[in-house]
DNA sequence: CTTACTACGTAGCCATCCTAGGTAGGAGGG
DNA sequence: CCCTCCTACCTAGGATGGCTACGTAGTAAG
């Protein structure tokens, strides 16, 4: 299990990256993401409510991820599933080549001059 | 040259780790790390002077630079050279694996379930 | 009917980047 | 001498977005 965090700062502006590549192989609804990612990555992505609710809400209105609220299989409250949609998967295309295009820039600093 | 921009909020939290990878090699002054930003990236990286000095002011009073006027040699009002303490090292070393720890835990989450 | 657990939701806080401005010194023309 | 231009440093206020702390509601158990 790895407990360190990431700085709060780094996730910004890579959430929706995140949720988008959490999301493309299946739908999931909320507590789900949480758990998704922290057993992806050993506990190191922490998502807390307050940040996940309003990044999906956000990802919704942008076309990206369509909702619907199912039963739960298991007694608890309703659930309310997210899904990829088409308009979401190019935008995940997009945000990794941006994130491909950002992590060389960072890359290229290094050894120079 | 590079004309498309990065998000701005990919900046966030990055833009320390990004000013230490450039001032590690040797000294330099405000508006001259912008260009070297900006060269070395082929134009990718632009950073805006209000972005700038309020994050070397932050790393400064972190005590990870410290900073010294002097005269511009071409004439100019004299410049504020910044150059990375010993603590700022071992920073860079900490944000740089910080940030490839993070790579790490966004490429865990593709092709998964 | 009280407690506990799950699940969704949001108001307000805070850090950080950006926009849009300001100050000041030197160079050169008129 | 002005006036303009360029370099260089700086900051106030706006916008964004994750986080803290809390609220609501449904189900299950005692």
């Amino acid at each position: 299990m790895e407990h360190s965090a990431p700085d709060a700062n780094l996730l910004k502006g890579n959430l929706d990256l995140i949720l988008l590549e959490i999301l493309e192989a299946q739908p999931m609804y909320g507590l789900e993401i949480i758990n998704e990612a922290q057993t992806r990555t050993d506990g190191y992505f922490d998502f807390k409510e307050g940040s996940l609710y309003p990044a999906l809400h956000r990802l919704e209105a942008q076309g990206w991820l369509s909702a619907a609220f199912q039963d739960s299989d298991s007694g608890g409250p309703r659930r309310k599933y997210y899904r990829l949609t088409d308009k979401g998967s190019h935008a995940l295309e997009r945000k990794r080549a941006e994130w491909q295009r950002f992590g060389r820039a960072i890359e290229s600093l290094r050894g120079k001059s």
